[in-house]
DNA sequence: GGGGCAAATTATCAATCGATAACTAAACAT
DNA sequence: ATGTTTAGTTATCGATTGATAATTTGCCCC
């Protein structure tokens, strides 16, 4: 009995780009868990393959790693998320709770929020790149349909209103922290974190432009 | 020219408590920079000694480690944070605000970030009783201020308000990280933030008491 | 049914890890 | 000065790491 019949007892040949994928799956798992410092021989075994036969598919750990980030944040992001943002024919605090909900599924998950933490000490320009994606596609987004839903100029968004943002999102991100990772008990659910840090930002936005709203 | 050499060129001795308190500062850095994944041999090559003189002073790596901790987590809480938000004679948001700023001096440290970032991936216990801390010793407080300061009943905190408390303090917490970890370039500065989370707070507090407060 | 290609394994290397034992040398007391 | 103590070093062990080369085994097609 070896190492690699411990997982399938029977070695199954799987087509090229198939396997590949499955690696990657696997390997979002296992370094979400164990971290990237972890060893390819723990991931193989995992695997129910042997260590070698990882870079037949990967030309070094580091390759898996680019890979296992290209799936996770990019391959994760949903463009559909734009279009909810935009939909003005629902009410902007509707929108908003809904796109919270929507992006707290994929973003509230153990291994997204791991891999992100772990890239993140790890100090590559990922993490960087996403949150100037952030910034650009949610925060300054809904900043803009705020200023047309209320009939306010629709010039460039101020450094005011993207930090408060950034504090909203923040708080309502951190939740998914303290759940995902550090495993506190939810005192409150997720829906009541997402309604009431909407109605923070928006009377947030409201006293920043007292005084210049139409009646 | 040994490796000992390298930092002192002449080789000092130290008495012990002297000597292992610099093992432990020094290490505090190593550790937040490189990960606590990272060799005793570099930790020893930066403090200008060979690694097995380490074992003098520590158990064991996972000691030394324990020994990182309590200096940053324990040792580095400040007392008077308590008096700071107790101190009736001060209006409650100024005293928010203060404190806050009083917080972030100490937590808005890389090291301190990165090593409870580091910590908290490993899985110990320490985040989750650094957490049960902020909320027993900083948010209820916060909350039950909050009700004095307006005439309310002083009985038992809400879920709602230590929830909202939290996201508040998770905004305020994340800017640390966007500036500390992920070195963001500070939009606007801490003052800003912490001066529009404190607002959140206090009017998202009233919201939930709204009818309830005295004339 | 056997030839050929690719999937997968066995074997192994050089580097590095945490930790221990044995040795050296600096400081202090007498 | 000399002996004792202990801070500090040298040397080394066994385990583990990422990676490569050589070998075996399953699968498809003619």
């Amino acid at each position: 009995m070896t190492d690699a019949s411990a997982a399938n007892e029977k070695r199954k040949r799987l087509p090229s780009e198939e396997r590949r994928e499955e690696f990657v799956q696997k390997a979002i798992e296992f370094f979400a868990e164990e971290g990237f410092d972890s060893s390819t021989r723990e991931l193989a075994k995992r695997l129910g393959v042997t260590q070698p036969l990882l870079y037949r598919y990967f030309d070094s750990k580091d390759d898996l790693i680019a890979e296992v980030y290209k799936a996770v944040y990019v391959r994760r992001w949903r463009s559909e998320w734009d279009e909810m943002l935009a939909d003005r024919t629902v009410p902007l605090r509707d929108r908003l709770v809904r796109f919270y909900h929507a992006y707290a599924m994929v973003v509230f998950q153990r291994d997204w929020m791991r891999i992100f933490l772990f890239a993140g000490l790890k100090g590559g320009a990922i993490n960087r790149r996403y949150i100037d994606r952030v910034r650009d596609r949610i925060l300054e987004p809904i900043i803009r349909e705020y200023r047309h839903e209320n009939g306010l100029f629709a010039g460039q968004v101020t450094d005011d209103e993207t930090e408060l943002a950034w504090s909203v999102h923040g708080g309502i991100y951190y939740y998914g922290v303290r759940t995902e990772i550090y495993g506190q008990i939810p005192i409150k659910d997720l829906n009541f974190v997402i309604e009431t840090s909407i109605d923070s930002l928006l009377s947030g936005l409201d006293r920043f432009h007292e005084g210049t709203r139409r009646p």
